[in-house]
DNA sequence: CTCCGGCGAG
DNA sequence: CTCGCTGGAG
């Protein structure tokens, strides 16, 4: 797959976003990716405002509400146990100096150290220093890695990531993160792709033919 | 590899 | 009804 050419072409289909996380508070930014794991944005939006609704904004009061007070403002985004038990243990490594430290190292060792805290995986650390600390990662989430597959950039995390970040600039990298999760969701979809109508279709390795990737 | 999970699309 | 959602842990 010709990538620059992809990139270019979705350039013009989504030219440009404003990032939700636009002067929100990194902790929150944080609850927020957390949510969103494996989770639809509709639900996580939902999620999202309970717990604003409830107060639980800030690590202090997260820490200090009781567990099911939690796991209900969670419910709608689903996997709410393991939701309300990660939100526990980051408010409580944000409250030890965890996240402000994160934030003033080299990004390489800042993924490392976020992803010691249980719940913090390698899509949540690269999405969150890319969005809060301007990191030029671009991080692979499930559309991103079904579309990596199909254009046969690699078959794995990093392999997908790489060849990403080797043909897409740096500058680029945080928009081209949100446009590819956006023709994922229009175009290149899981179930039933749209390759009928897709701007890249003519020059896609797969083409018409939908395999089951 | 399996489990967690409510929820919307088809 | 099934599938998949800006995943991660065990």
């Amino acid at each position: 797959m010709n990538v620059k050419e992809a990139i270019s072409r979705l350039a013009a289909l989504y030219p440009d976003f404003q990032p939700w996380w636009e002067g929100e508070d990194p902790f929150l930014v944080l609850v927020g990716i957390v949510i969103s794991q494996n989770t639809s944005s509709a639900s996580t939006r939902r999620a999202l405002s309970r717990l604003r609704e409830r107060g639980l904004t800030s690590p202090s009061a997260i820490l200090s509400a009781p567990q099911e007070e939690i796991e209900d403002a969670l419910r709608p985004a689903g996997l709410y146990r393991a939701k309300a038990r990660i939100l526990k243990d980051i408010a409580r490594w944000a409250m030890d100096g965890g996240l402000e430290r994160v934030l003033s190292l080299p990004h390489a060792r800042a993924r490392e150290e976020m992803m010691k805290v249980r719940g913090i995986g390698r899509k949540t650390a690269d999405v969150f220093l890319a969005f809060v600390a301007s990191a030029p990662i671009i991080g692979v989430d499930t559309h991103i890695m079904r579309i990596g597959r199909r254009w046969g950039l690699g078959t794995d995390y990093e392999s997908i990531k790489e060849a990403l970040e080797r043909e897409i600039p740096p500058e680029r990298r945080l928009w081209a993160h949100k446009a590819l999760i956006s023709f994922g969701r229009e175009y290149c979809r899981a179930r039933r792709p749209r390759c009928d109508v897709c701007p890249l279709s003519d020059i896609c390795p797969k083409r018409g033919i939908q395999p089951e990737l």
